[in-house]
DNA sequence: GCGTGACACGTACGCTGTACGTGCGTCAAC
DNA sequence: GTTGACGCACGTACAGCGTACGTGTCACGC
Protein backbone atom coordinates (compact mmCIF):
# COMPACT_ATOMS: atom_id res chain seq x y z
CA UNK A 1 0.00 0.00 0.00
CA UNK A 2 0.96 3.59 -0.62
CA UNK A 3 1.06 6.07 2.05
CA UNK A 4 2.71 9.56 3.02
CA UNK A 5 5.63 8.54 4.32
CA UNK A 6 6.68 6.10 1.80
CA UNK A 7 6.21 8.46 -0.59
CA UNK A 8 8.29 11.15 1.66
CA UNK A 9 11.04 8.30 2.05
CA UNK A 10 11.16 7.46 -1.77
CA UNK A 11 11.33 11.20 -2.79
CA UNK A 12 14.24 12.11 -0.39
CA UNK A 13 16.36 9.01 -1.53
CA UNK A 14 15.60 10.06 -5.54
CA UNK A 15 16.97 14.01 -4.16
CA UNK A 16 19.90 12.14 -2.83
CA UNK A 17 20.90 9.57 -5.49
CA UNK A 18 19.68 11.89 -8.14
CA UNK A 19 19.96 15.88 -7.05
CA UNK A 20 16.99 17.84 -5.97
CA UNK A 21 16.14 19.04 -9.64
CA UNK A 22 15.78 15.58 -10.61
CA UNK A 23 12.90 15.44 -8.44
CA UNK A 24 9.54 15.03 -10.41
CA UNK A 25 6.18 13.17 -9.57
CA UNK A 26 6.70 11.14 -12.36
CA UNK A 27 10.00 10.28 -10.86
CA UNK A 28 9.30 9.53 -7.48
CA UNK A 29 6.25 6.92 -8.33
CA UNK A 30 8.47 5.54 -10.95
CA UNK A 31 10.45 5.02 -7.75
CA UNK A 32 7.88 3.16 -5.85
CA UNK A 33 6.61 1.29 -9.31
CA UNK A 34 3.54 3.14 -8.91
CA UNK A 35 1.28 5.45 -11.26
CA UNK A 36 2.03 9.07 -11.29
CA UNK A 37 -1.37 10.08 -9.97
CA UNK A 38 -1.52 7.61 -6.85
CA UNK A 39 0.76 10.08 -5.45
CA UNK A 40 -2.26 12.93 -5.19
CA UNK A 41 -4.65 10.01 -3.09
CA UNK A 42 -1.46 11.02 0.26
CA UNK A 43 0.07 14.36 -0.94
CA UNK A 44 -2.31 17.26 -2.29
CA UNK A 45 0.21 18.48 -4.67
CA UNK A 46 3.96 18.70 -5.39
CA UNK A 47 4.91 21.87 -2.85
CA UNK A 48 3.04 19.31 0.39
CA UNK A 49 5.38 16.94 -0.62
CA UNK A 50 8.48 19.08 -0.34
CA UNK A 51 6.94 20.55 2.92
CA UNK A 52 6.64 17.05 4.13
CA UNK A 53 10.06 16.42 2.95
CA UNK A 54 11.57 19.33 4.99
CA UNK A 55 9.41 18.14 8.15
CA UNK A 56 10.86 14.77 7.90
CA UNK A 57 14.66 15.68 7.75
CA UNK A 58 14.01 18.22 10.34
CA UNK A 59 12.87 15.85 12.67
CA UNK A 60 15.21 13.18 12.35
CA UNK A 61 17.60 15.58 14.22
CA UNK A 62 18.78 13.82 16.86
CA UNK A 63 19.13 16.00 19.92
CA UNK A 64 20.32 13.58 22.74
CA UNK A 65 20.26 16.71 25.19
CA UNK A 66 22.53 16.17 28.79
CA UNK A 67 20.69 18.79 31.21
CA UNK A 68 23.70 17.77 33.66
CA UNK A 69 26.17 18.75 31.40
CA UNK A 70 27.63 22.44 31.13
CA UNK A 71 25.54 24.95 29.08
CA UNK A 72 28.20 25.30 26.31
CA UNK A 73 29.23 21.65 25.75
CA UNK A 74 25.30 21.48 25.29
CA UNK A 75 25.53 24.20 22.79
CA UNK A 76 27.55 22.58 20.86
CA UNK A 77 26.20 19.22 20.69
CA UNK A 78 22.84 20.81 19.47
CA UNK A 79 24.75 22.56 17.01
CA UNK A 80 26.56 19.44 15.55
CA UNK A 81 23.25 17.54 15.80
CA UNK A 82 21.64 20.12 13.71
CA UNK A 83 24.82 20.07 10.95
CA UNK A 84 25.06 16.04 11.36
CA UNK A 85 21.66 16.08 10.02
CA UNK A 86 22.46 17.84 6.99
CA UNK A 87 25.50 15.69 6.06
CA UNK A 88 23.72 12.85 6.63
CA UNK A 89 20.61 13.98 3.81
CA UNK A 90 22.98 17.17 2.24
CA UNK A 91 20.75 17.44 -1.04
CA UNK A 92 16.92 17.57 0.75
CA UNK A 93 18.90 19.99 3.56
CA UNK A 94 18.94 22.23 0.47
CA UNK A 95 15.40 21.98 -0.25
CA UNK A 96 14.78 22.44 3.50
CA UNK A 97 16.46 25.73 2.99
CA UNK A 98 15.02 26.89 -0.19
CA UNK A 99 11.44 26.66 1.72
CA UNK A 100 9.59 28.20 4.21
CA UNK A 101 8.20 26.03 6.58
CA UNK A 102 4.63 26.64 8.17
CA UNK A 103 4.77 23.96 10.20
CA UNK A 104 6.13 22.88 13.94
CA UNK A 105 8.68 20.68 12.95
CA UNK A 106 11.85 21.23 14.69
CA UNK A 107 9.81 22.66 17.67
CA UNK A 108 11.97 20.35 19.60
CA UNK A 109 15.41 21.63 19.15
CA UNK A 110 14.17 25.08 19.11
CA UNK A 111 12.54 24.19 22.90
CA UNK A 112 15.98 22.33 24.15
CA UNK A 113 18.14 25.14 22.66
CA UNK A 114 16.22 27.65 24.56
CA UNK A 115 16.29 25.75 27.81
CA UNK A 116 19.85 25.58 27.31
CA UNK A 117 20.38 29.07 26.78
CA UNK A 118 18.19 29.85 30.00
CA UNK A 119 20.89 27.73 32.00
CA UNK A 120 23.32 29.98 30.41
CA UNK A 121 21.62 32.85 32.20
CA UNK A 122 19.65 34.31 28.73
CA UNK A 123 16.18 34.93 29.31
CA UNK A 124 13.41 36.38 27.34
CA UNK A 125 14.68 38.23 24.53
CA UNK A 126 18.14 38.11 24.67
CA UNK A 127 17.36 34.00 24.20
CA UNK A 128 15.55 34.73 21.32
CA UNK A 129 18.60 36.31 19.74
CA UNK A 130 21.32 34.27 21.36
CA UNK A 131 19.25 31.69 19.46
CA UNK A 132 18.62 33.16 16.03
CA UNK A 133 22.24 34.39 15.66
CA UNK A 134 23.34 30.60 16.38
CA UNK A 135 20.63 29.71 13.68
CA UNK A 136 21.86 32.34 10.92
CA UNK A 137 25.58 30.83 11.73
CA UNK A 138 24.64 27.11 10.72
CA UNK A 139 22.51 27.46 8.70
CA UNK A 140 24.87 29.76 6.88
CA UNK A 141 27.64 27.25 7.50
CA UNK A 142 25.27 24.36 6.14
CA UNK A 143 24.85 26.08 2.85
CA UNK A 144 28.32 26.63 1.98
CA UNK A 145 28.99 23.00 3.26
CA UNK A 146 26.46 21.38 0.65
CA UNK A 147 27.58 22.94 -2.03
CA UNK A 148 26.23 26.38 -2.39
CA UNK A 149 28.30 28.89 -1.66
CA UNK A 150 26.84 32.34 -1.39
CA UNK A 151 30.34 33.95 -1.95
CA UNK A 152 33.15 31.19 -2.95
CA UNK A 153 33.82 30.30 0.57
CA UNK A 154 35.82 27.71 -1.37
CA UNK A 155 37.41 29.13 -4.65
CA UNK A 156 36.92 27.28 -7.51
CA UNK A 157 40.90 26.29 -8.46
CA UNK A 158 40.61 27.03 -12.24
CA UNK A 159 39.26 30.82 -11.82
CA UNK A 160 42.04 31.59 -8.66
CA UNK A 161 45.04 30.83 -11.56
CA UNK A 162 43.55 33.74 -13.84
CA UNK A 163 43.38 36.24 -10.38
CA UNK A 164 45.64 39.03 -11.27
CA UNK A 165 47.63 39.64 -8.56
CA UNK A 166 48.15 43.38 -8.98
CA UNK A 167 44.34 43.54 -8.68
CA UNK A 168 43.30 41.29 -5.84
CA UNK A 169 47.00 40.91 -3.49
CA UNK A 170 45.13 39.39 -0.31
CA UNK A 171 43.23 37.17 -2.61
CA UNK A 172 45.76 36.10 -5.12
CA UNK A 173 48.28 35.89 -1.28
CA UNK A 174 45.72 33.49 0.24
CA UNK A 175 44.71 31.70 -2.60
CA UNK A 176 45.89 28.44 -0.95
CA UNK A 177 43.85 28.54 1.93
CA UNK A 178 40.94 30.30 -0.21
CA UNK A 179 40.96 26.82 -2.44
CA UNK A 180 40.79 24.24 0.04
CA UNK A 181 38.48 24.19 3.20
CA UNK A 182 38.27 21.48 5.95
CA UNK A 183 34.64 21.53 6.56
CA UNK A 184 34.56 20.37 9.86
CA UNK A 185 37.57 22.52 11.18
CA UNK A 186 36.26 25.41 9.45
CA UNK A 187 32.73 24.83 11.37
CA UNK A 188 34.20 24.08 14.81
CA UNK A 189 36.02 27.36 14.54
CA UNK A 190 33.30 29.33 14.68
CA UNK A 191 31.33 27.12 16.34
CA UNK A 192 33.73 28.16 19.19
CA UNK A 193 34.16 31.57 18.90
CA UNK A 194 30.46 31.88 18.99
CA UNK A 195 30.67 29.75 22.30
CA UNK A 196 33.16 31.75 23.83
CA UNK A 197 31.76 35.11 22.39
CA UNK A 198 28.13 33.54 24.64
CA UNK A 199 30.44 33.29 27.50
CA UNK A 200 31.30 36.71 27.89
CA UNK A 201 28.04 38.02 27.56
CA UNK A 202 26.82 35.33 29.94
CA UNK A 203 29.53 36.74 32.22
CA UNK A 204 28.40 40.55 31.85
CA UNK A 205 24.34 39.10 32.45
CA UNK A 206 25.95 37.37 35.67
CA UNK A 207 28.42 40.05 36.82
CA UNK A 208 24.98 42.67 36.43
CA UNK A 209 21.80 40.80 37.30
CA UNK B 1 18.42 45.94 -29.71
CA UNK B 2 17.97 42.90 -27.19
CA UNK B 3 21.39 42.72 -25.11
CA UNK B 4 22.85 40.12 -22.29
CA UNK B 5 22.37 43.02 -19.82
CA UNK B 6 18.88 43.71 -20.65
CA UNK B 7 17.32 39.96 -20.43
CA UNK B 8 19.17 40.08 -16.98
CA UNK B 9 17.43 43.08 -15.91
CA UNK B 10 14.43 42.39 -16.98
CA UNK B 11 14.57 38.98 -15.67
CA UNK B 12 15.62 40.60 -11.99
CA UNK B 13 12.60 43.35 -12.57
CA UNK B 14 10.14 40.29 -13.00
CA UNK B 15 11.32 38.27 -9.99
CA UNK B 16 11.48 40.91 -7.58
CA UNK B 17 7.93 41.88 -8.86
CA UNK B 18 6.33 38.11 -9.29
CA UNK B 19 8.61 35.84 -7.50
CA UNK B 20 11.41 33.12 -8.16
CA UNK B 21 9.14 30.73 -8.87
CA UNK B 22 7.36 33.07 -12.35
CA UNK B 23 10.56 33.18 -13.73
CA UNK B 24 10.44 31.22 -17.38
CA UNK B 25 12.38 32.10 -20.60
CA UNK B 26 8.52 32.81 -21.90
CA UNK B 27 7.99 35.25 -19.11
CA UNK B 28 11.29 37.24 -19.51
CA UNK B 29 10.49 37.34 -22.94
CA UNK B 30 7.15 38.40 -22.66
CA UNK B 31 9.01 40.80 -20.24
CA UNK B 32 11.36 42.79 -23.35
CA UNK B 33 8.23 42.28 -26.06
CA UNK B 34 10.48 40.12 -27.77
CA UNK B 35 10.02 35.96 -28.63
CA UNK B 36 11.02 33.41 -26.51
CA UNK B 37 13.88 32.33 -28.61
CA UNK B 38 15.53 35.47 -29.04
CA UNK B 39 17.09 35.30 -25.57
CA UNK B 40 18.71 32.45 -26.70
CA UNK B 41 20.87 34.57 -28.95
CA UNK B 42 22.86 35.96 -26.02
CA UNK B 43 22.21 33.65 -23.10
CA UNK B 44 23.40 29.86 -23.89
CA UNK B 45 20.34 28.99 -21.51
CA UNK B 46 18.06 29.41 -18.35
CA UNK B 47 21.38 27.86 -15.60
CA UNK B 48 23.18 30.71 -17.31
CA UNK B 49 20.64 33.62 -16.91
CA UNK B 50 20.29 32.70 -13.32
CA UNK B 51 23.88 32.47 -12.93
CA UNK B 52 24.24 35.70 -15.08
CA UNK B 53 21.34 37.31 -12.18
CA UNK B 54 23.84 36.01 -9.60
CA UNK B 55 27.00 37.39 -10.91
CA UNK B 56 24.27 41.01 -11.56
CA UNK B 57 23.24 41.17 -7.89
CA UNK B 58 26.46 40.88 -6.75
CA UNK B 59 28.51 43.10 -8.46
CA UNK B 60 25.81 46.04 -7.22
CA UNK B 61 27.28 45.60 -3.59
CA UNK B 62 28.41 48.88 -2.58
CA UNK B 63 31.66 48.60 -0.77
CA UNK B 64 32.72 52.57 0.08
CA UNK B 65 35.69 50.71 1.86
CA UNK B 66 37.38 53.82 4.14
CA UNK B 67 41.11 52.58 5.10
CA UNK B 68 41.52 55.13 7.49
CA UNK B 69 38.39 54.02 9.93
CA UNK B 70 39.07 51.82 12.25
CA UNK B 71 38.77 47.73 11.40
CA UNK B 72 35.91 47.46 13.79
CA UNK B 73 34.08 50.00 11.64
CA UNK B 74 35.25 48.34 8.34
CA UNK B 75 33.56 45.00 9.04
CA UNK B 76 30.34 46.70 9.99
CA UNK B 77 29.96 48.85 7.08
CA UNK B 78 31.06 45.73 5.17
CA UNK B 79 28.61 43.36 6.08
CA UNK B 80 25.86 46.32 6.23
CA UNK B 81 26.71 46.51 2.08
CA UNK B 82 25.96 42.74 1.53
CA UNK B 83 23.31 42.63 3.93
CA UNK B 84 22.01 46.35 1.71
CA UNK B 85 22.01 44.55 -1.67
CA UNK B 86 19.75 41.66 -0.76
CA UNK B 87 17.43 44.26 0.94
CA UNK B 88 17.10 45.72 -2.77
CA UNK B 89 16.65 42.37 -4.15
CA UNK B 90 15.01 40.26 -1.49
CA UNK B 91 13.75 37.59 -4.20
CA UNK B 92 16.42 37.28 -6.20
CA UNK B 93 19.39 37.13 -3.34
CA UNK B 94 16.98 33.32 -2.93
CA UNK B 95 18.34 32.16 -6.41
CA UNK B 96 21.84 33.87 -5.65
CA UNK B 97 21.99 31.45 -2.62
CA UNK B 98 19.98 28.51 -4.03
CA UNK B 99 22.73 28.58 -6.84
CA UNK B 100 26.08 27.32 -7.61
CA UNK B 101 28.46 29.98 -8.79
CA UNK B 102 31.12 29.65 -10.41
CA UNK B 103 32.17 33.15 -11.46
CA UNK B 104 34.63 35.73 -10.47
CA UNK B 105 31.89 38.07 -9.44
CA UNK B 106 31.99 39.03 -5.57
CA UNK B 107 35.65 38.57 -5.85
CA UNK B 108 36.27 42.27 -5.05
CA UNK B 109 34.30 42.26 -1.71
CA UNK B 110 36.75 39.57 -0.95
CA UNK B 111 39.43 41.14 -1.33
CA UNK B 112 38.43 43.90 0.61
CA UNK B 113 37.19 41.60 3.16
CA UNK B 114 40.95 40.01 3.88
CA UNK B 115 42.57 43.46 3.36
CA UNK B 116 40.46 44.47 6.67
CA UNK B 117 40.90 41.35 8.03
CA UNK B 118 45.17 41.77 7.64
CA UNK B 119 44.45 45.25 9.45
CA UNK B 120 42.81 43.67 12.65
CA UNK B 121 45.43 41.31 12.66
CA UNK B 122 44.82 38.26 10.69
CA UNK B 123 46.89 36.44 8.11
CA UNK B 124 47.06 33.03 6.39
CA UNK B 125 44.56 30.91 7.36
CA UNK B 126 43.23 32.89 10.34
CA UNK B 127 41.97 35.55 7.99
CA UNK B 128 40.27 33.16 5.68
CA UNK B 129 38.30 31.72 9.06
CA UNK B 130 37.08 34.59 10.03
CA UNK B 131 35.83 35.39 6.83
CA UNK B 132 34.16 32.46 5.75
CA UNK B 133 32.46 32.36 9.71
CA UNK B 134 31.56 36.23 8.82
CA UNK B 135 29.88 35.15 5.78
CA UNK B 136 28.07 32.49 7.07
CA UNK B 137 26.81 34.54 9.34
CA UNK B 138 25.43 37.36 7.16
CA UNK B 139 23.94 34.65 4.79
CA UNK B 140 22.19 33.10 7.33
CA UNK B 141 20.91 35.74 8.90
CA UNK B 142 19.88 37.06 5.23
CA UNK B 143 18.26 33.62 4.38
CA UNK B 144 16.14 34.25 7.29
CA UNK B 145 15.18 37.66 6.86
CA UNK B 146 14.42 37.56 2.96
CA UNK B 147 11.65 34.65 3.65
CA UNK B 148 13.10 31.51 4.31
CA UNK B 149 13.25 30.35 7.83
CA UNK B 150 15.25 27.28 8.17
CA UNK B 151 14.01 26.54 11.83
CA UNK B 152 11.10 29.17 11.76
CA UNK B 153 13.03 32.46 12.99
CA UNK B 154 9.71 34.07 13.19
CA UNK B 155 7.43 31.39 14.02
CA UNK B 156 3.79 31.55 12.75
CA UNK B 157 1.77 33.35 14.92
CA UNK B 158 -1.19 30.73 14.12
CA UNK B 159 1.17 27.74 15.00
CA UNK B 160 2.27 29.09 18.13
CA UNK B 161 -1.20 29.33 19.69
CA UNK B 162 -1.86 25.62 19.60
CA UNK B 163 1.82 24.73 21.16
CA UNK B 164 1.16 22.89 24.40
CA UNK B 165 2.89 24.97 27.54
CA UNK B 166 3.56 21.71 29.10
CA UNK B 167 5.61 19.85 26.60
CA UNK B 168 7.16 23.42 25.60
CA UNK B 169 7.10 25.32 28.23
CA UNK B 170 10.13 27.34 27.23
CA UNK B 171 8.65 28.44 23.26
CA UNK B 172 5.45 29.05 24.92
CA UNK B 173 7.00 31.57 27.37
CA UNK B 174 9.34 33.13 24.86
CA UNK B 175 6.71 33.38 22.04
CA UNK B 176 5.91 37.43 22.52
CA UNK B 177 9.93 37.29 21.23
CA UNK B 178 9.95 34.54 18.69
CA UNK B 179 6.69 36.11 16.96
CA UNK B 180 7.75 39.25 16.60
CA UNK B 181 11.44 39.63 14.94
CA UNK B 182 13.24 43.00 13.97
CA UNK B 183 15.67 42.50 11.24
CA UNK B 184 17.74 45.01 12.01
CA UNK B 185 18.19 44.85 15.15
CA UNK B 186 18.78 41.19 15.19
CA UNK B 187 21.52 41.69 12.47
CA UNK B 188 23.20 44.01 14.17
CA UNK B 189 22.63 42.22 17.61
CA UNK B 190 24.74 39.11 15.63
CA UNK B 191 27.05 41.40 13.98
CA UNK B 192 27.76 43.18 17.06
CA UNK B 193 29.04 39.93 18.88
CA UNK B 194 30.99 38.40 16.22
CA UNK B 195 33.12 41.63 15.57
CA UNK B 196 33.47 41.69 19.66
CA UNK B 197 34.57 37.92 19.64
CA UNK B 198 36.94 38.87 16.31
CA UNK B 199 38.38 41.94 18.46
CA UNK B 200 39.42 39.41 21.36
CA UNK B 201 41.03 36.86 19.09
CA UNK B 202 42.86 40.06 17.54
CA UNK B 203 43.94 41.20 20.81
CA UNK B 204 45.50 37.67 21.68
CA UNK B 205 47.10 37.44 18.76
CA UNK B 206 48.61 40.70 18.90
CA UNK B 207 49.96 39.73 22.71
CA UNK B 208 51.22 36.35 21.21
CA UNK B 209 52.72 37.78 18.21
C1' DG C 1 25.01 41.79 -57.29
C1' DC C 2 26.48 38.60 -53.93
C1' DG C 3 27.83 36.06 -50.17
C1' DT C 4 27.95 36.32 -45.13
C1' DG C 5 27.09 36.87 -40.66
C1' DA C 6 24.10 38.61 -36.76
C1' DC C 7 19.76 38.37 -34.89
C1' DA C 8 14.55 38.06 -34.15
C1' DC C 9 11.27 34.66 -34.64
C1' DG C 10 7.99 30.24 -35.27
C1' DT C 11 7.52 25.49 -34.92
C1' DA C 12 8.09 21.31 -32.57
C1' DC C 13 9.51 17.86 -29.06
C1' DG C 14 9.95 15.95 -24.64
C1' DC C 15 9.36 17.10 -20.17
C1' DT C 16 6.63 18.94 -16.09
C1' DG C 17 2.42 19.33 -12.47
C1' DT C 18 -2.14 18.11 -11.98
C1' DA C 19 -7.58 18.19 -12.99
C1' DC C 20 -10.71 14.75 -14.06
C1' DG C 21 -12.86 10.30 -15.00
C1' DT C 22 -12.72 5.21 -14.44
C1' DG C 23 -12.41 0.85 -12.46
C1' DC C 24 -11.51 -2.27 -8.75
C1' DG C 25 -11.44 -3.82 -3.68
C1' DT C 26 -13.45 -3.73 0.73
C1' DC C 27 -16.88 -2.89 4.10
C1' DA C 28 -21.77 -1.53 6.23
C1' DA C 29 -26.62 -1.74 5.92
C1' DC C 30 -30.51 -4.04 4.87
C1' DG D 1 -26.82 -11.98 -0.65
C1' DT D 2 -27.47 -7.78 -2.63
C1' DT D 3 -26.52 -3.05 -2.81
C1' DG D 4 -24.50 1.19 -2.13
C1' DA D 5 -20.62 3.91 -0.56
C1' DC D 6 -16.03 4.72 -0.24
C1' DG D 7 -10.89 4.47 -0.65
C1' DC D 8 -7.46 4.11 -3.73
C1' DA D 9 -4.59 2.98 -7.93
C1' DC D 10 -4.55 4.31 -12.45
C1' DG D 11 -4.93 6.45 -17.50
C1' DT D 12 -5.94 10.28 -20.18
C1' DA D 13 -5.53 15.04 -21.17
C1' DC D 14 -4.03 19.78 -20.96
C1' DA D 15 -1.35 23.90 -20.13
C1' DG D 16 3.09 25.36 -19.42
C1' DC D 17 8.05 24.65 -19.35
C1' DG D 18 13.18 24.70 -21.64
C1' DT D 19 15.20 24.53 -25.89
C1' DA D 20 16.91 22.25 -30.66
C1' DC D 21 16.34 23.53 -35.20
C1' DG D 22 15.01 25.97 -39.41
C1' DT D 23 13.65 30.43 -41.56
C1' DG D 24 13.33 35.14 -42.47
C1' DT D 25 15.22 39.79 -42.55
C1' DC D 26 18.48 42.98 -42.21
C1' DA D 27 23.44 45.47 -42.63
C1' DC D 28 27.73 44.77 -44.29
C1' DG D 29 32.43 43.94 -47.35
C1' DC D 30 33.71 42.72 -51.82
Amino acid sequence: MLSRTRIVDAAIALIERAGADAVSMRGIAAELGVGVMSLYNHVPNKAALLDAISESVLSQIEFTDDPSAHWTDRVRMQARAFRQIAHHYPRSTMVVFSRQLHSTAGLLPVERALATLRDAGFEGEAAVRMLRMFVAYIVGSLLREVGVTPTFAPVRDEALVEVDPALFPEVSSLSPYLTSCDHDEEFEFGLELLVQAMAVRAEKRGARG
